[in-house]
DNA sequence: ACCATGATCCGCT
DNA sequence: GCGGATCATGGTT
């Protein structure tokens, strides 16, 4: 449970969103913690349309211009988080979007943040839990408190987790943008059930 | 006016 | 059970 360090994040975008699969995302709430494997990831990266760091340095984006290491997050759709993590060195504006994850510890509490209910739960209702970028963050309670935290300290984090075959990570265009789609930005683990879309 | 989304509804198989 | 259309809702430009 040690945090990945500093150098990990300050590299190329494109490195960091493909070596992000499979690692574990931590959240320690009180004395109970909430872990979910990265499954799927996209870049945005500087000199990129569908970055939010295109057209230069907002308040709203600063974040993303920060050094790799923290976490980026951002209101959209008038209701929905999405956490992205900060890349490459400062003065850039890179980051990688978490689009999925798979639940490994508090499952419970991420159906509560979701549903407001401990229900019993079913495989469908398991996977609805964290399959989306937003569905992620709800699951997770992360929200505007959340942007600009250091993921080298504290309480949310990234730790090494299971090693991907190179054979089963795919690649391909990025999912709802309309600028940029030429690129394939989007990493994610073949048929991992989470993976929001095929 | 536009959105890096998600839930729901509706018409099909 | 599905795939596509629609809408909810507010910050940013």
């Amino acid at each position: 449970m040690k945090p990945l360090e500093e150098d990990f994040y300050t590299r190329n975008v494109l490195e960091v969103a493909r070596e992000l699969l499979g690692k574990y995302f931590v959240r320690k709430i009180g004395k109970k913690i909430l872990i979910g494997k990265i499954v799927e990831t996209e870049a945005y990266s500087s000199n990129d349309p569908a970055s939010h760091s295109y057209r230069g340095r907002t308040p709203r984006n600063d974040v993303m211009f920060w050094k790799g290491g923290y976490l980026y997050v951002y209101f959209t759709y008038g209701m929905h988080f999405c956490a992205n993590v900060v890349t490459g060195r400062e003065g850039i504006g890179e980051a990688v979007l978490i689009r999925a994850v798979e639940p490994i510890s508090g499952i419970d509490i991420m159906h509560y943040n979701r549903y407001g209910t401990k229900t019993k739960m079913n495989i469908k209702s398991l996977i609805e839990l964290t399959n989306g970028p937003a569905k992620f963050c709800q699951a997770f309670k992360i929200g505007r408190k959340e942007n600009g935290i250091s993921l080298l300290r504290g309480k949310i984090f990234i730790v090494e987790g299971d090693k991907i075959p190179s054979k089963l990570i795919r690649k391909s265009n990025r999912i709802g943008i309309k600028e940029g789609t030429d690129k394939e930005y989007r990493f994610f683990i073949n048929n991992n059930l989470w993976v929001s879309k095929k």
